[in-house]
DNA sequence: TGCGCATTTAAGCAAGTGCTAAAATAAGTT
DNA sequence: AACTTATTTTAGCACTTGCTTAAATGCGCA
């Protein structure tokens, strides 16, 4: 009980627990996955911001979150696309202007994320 | 009050109310990039995997994380070592070995997100 | 129908990421 | 000291990312 696959041979390798641990992978790996991606796409200073404003703003279109965020509007579209393909966003048109909103799929792991932000204890400068 | 310092120049542009946006978002504006960070780090499939096994086994070496995920030493060490940088583990050695394990300080964040990965409702295969 | 505005798409590019392979550290054993 | 094991570091490379610029699409309005 101490041989392995890969080049590491110490002494205590476990195969037993190292099995173990592989099921237990296993058996997440789906969610897992998806979290992943949730969380790539989430980990992205200029998509974080969009997910910020969305939680506060309820829905703003592509030109209003450019403004906010002093970005070209066609890199503000493709982040949208991004967040959008990705299931966080719903799109919903209403004239020539289309407006992002969060959608519920991922929600119960985002909300409690963007919330932390405005929960912070300390450094209110404008109080 | 309608003109914009990007290219959108629709009519509605409410500048008081998108400056209001920014304003909130400078105030968060550390937090979220602490929170970015620590997101793109977990963002990643690899990464994500090692921290889930870190909730599970309180502690582990590179060479068991190697095992289990099936990859060389060498790309854990360097998955480790950002993880280690970012404040999500940290190490201590006990005579050669390393030995990884959460850290604290983002915790409260990271344990929701893994938690929820134990906690799936459908799919038990093994039951 | 033709023009204008909101948005998307496409191409290109600089920078970043994640792996491999090989060499460098570091620590225990003999 | 020489040898082995655990880990880290380095360089190199394929691949991805996020932006810019320019062209396309979509839709409303005169």
């Amino acid at each position: 009980m101490s041989k392995k696959a890969t080049d590491c041979i110490r002494v205590y390798a476990d195969t037993t627990h190292i099995e173990q641990c592989q099921r237990r992978l296993v058996q997440v790996e789906p969610a897992l996955q998806s979290l992943a991606s949730l969380l790539a796409l989430a980990g992205n200073e200029v998509r974080l911001k969009i997910l910020f404003l969305l939680a506060q703003e309820q829905q703003l279109c592509v030109c209003d979150i450019a403004d906010v965020l002093q970005m070209t509007v066609s890199a503000v579209s493709q982040h949208l696309r991004k967040l959008k393909d990705g299931g966080v966003l719903h799109a919903h048109k209403v004239g020539q202007t289309v407006f992002y909103a969060l959608s519920q799929p991922h929600l119960p792991v985002l909300q409690p994320l963007l919330m932390g932000l405005t929960a912070t204890p300390s450094l209110q400068s404008t109080l």
